[in-house]
DNA sequence: GTGGTCTAGACCGGGAGTCAGTCTAGACCA
DNA sequence: TGGTCTAGACTGACTCCCGGTCTAGACCAC
């Protein structure tokens, strides 16, 4: 093979760039350190050059994500005349809106993600998001209980909480979701359990009752059509 | 090697007992086929001829310690004069007072479960669960509801975030737990946490505040020392 | 003795990770 | 300005291990 040299950063993200794309279409363990290489035309010595093993590679893969969705997050809420309702549930439906928006690279992305092949990658992401973006959220439920709207004695520890149920629901949802075109009635079930949870997240805040959104009506039927 | 005929479960189980051994202290993921036969003292060609694959034995161990779990659920809860809370309890307790019973196991157990190694097997044990399970907690809400203790508008489909809360709270714990040897202050933090998901499940049950408990102050007492 | 069940263990393909050494750009110097 | 030296990017054959297959034979029931 032609020796070809690049700057090290560069190089780095290429090998980040074809993992993950190989790691969303066929899943972490799925995906062969040779096909990654293969891929980015480097030779198994350079790629260990860059990272120590393939699991360290999925590790900056998924600092890698959680630094862009954090940076997203973060500028979405750069907005200090919102109040904490509007701020949270900003939160929840920018993805959902983002989510409709690229209808069809979802449903690619929750059939790689949603999957055994990739428990792993998940969690990583999982947790990643959680740490990071948990304190911004912190902030919202101290500033919902200034406003008067919120009602919790947990303030710091409950957004930890409400992440995992959104990632519940965004698990539910995943193993509903491709069924929808078979079954067009699960879409009920969808939006029931979709009410559960906003209904949960308003009993846990103690937030006044219709308040939480975690998608807007509109959005949700761009989703599940 | 000398042949050695047994009865045909039998064998079966050996090969099962073996594997939880090695998937508990392990983890599925570390654990080659290779070492299981060896543990049982059997080869290759046996092992394939009761089970198709690794994955395969994983599902059938994932299944007995479901079926186990139920059963062990199933006789508790076998006493028509309990009210819903209590029965509630029961349900959330029995397993911690299991866990104080047998703390040095569950500290091993939680080390393994617990870990990267094992998110497959725990998936698989966790999704079983709570499919066999969420009918049964499903009754005793509309048990609850007849009652008048709870109030809830989704019945039938909030046993499942239950569990899913269930499921968040012992990852929390066991994420602080094995910290406690060195840091004797993550105690509080411990009890804090379970008083918000204890106060958590209540809201979200409409349950009187202060009714349910995930554990005896006197149980966890025991566990976290 | 024959067919079905059970067992042994050699064998296979493919995967992650290693290693000894090559090659290049740029720093430094006479 | 041309020669030397060094850091580190890069190569690919190699090793080791693992899940799974396959064939041959032992044993049993009939």
């Amino acid at each position: 093979m032609a020796r070809v040299l690049k700057e090290y950063d560069q190089r780095k993200n290429e090998i980040l760039d074809a993992a993950q794309e190989l790691f969303y279409s066929r899943g972490y363990e799925q995906t062969a350190v040779n096909s990654i290489i293969e891929k980015v035309g480097i030779s198994k010595g350079t790629f260990y050059h860059y990272f120590q093993s393939k699991e360290q590679l999925l590790d900056s893969l998924a600092e890698r994500v959680t630094n862009q969705v954090l940076a997203h997050l973060e500028k979405m809420l750069d907005r200090p005349n919102l109040d904490a309702i509007a701020k949270l549930n900003l939160m929840f439906a920018g993805s959902a809106s983002w989510k409709a928006a690229n209808r069809e690279v979802i449903i690619a992305l929750m059939n790689a993600m949603y999957n055994d092949n990739n428990l792993l990658m998940r969690k990583k992401i999982n947790t990643r998001t959680i740490a990071a973006a948990s304190p911004l959220m912190a902030r919202i439920v101290h500033q919902g209980i200034t406003e008067g709207v919120f009602n919790t004695s947990f303030p710091d520890d409950i957004s930890e909480m409400l992440f995992q149920l959104m990632t519940g629901f965004g698990e539910k949802f995943a193993e509903i979701f491709p069924t929808l075109e078979e079954h067009p009635e699960n879409k009920a079930q969808i939006i029931k359990i979709l009410e559960m949870y906003q209904d949960a997240i308003e009993r846990f805040l103690g937030a006044p009752r219709g308040s939480i959104k975690l998608g807007s009506r509109a959005v949700l039927e761009k989703i599940i059509g």
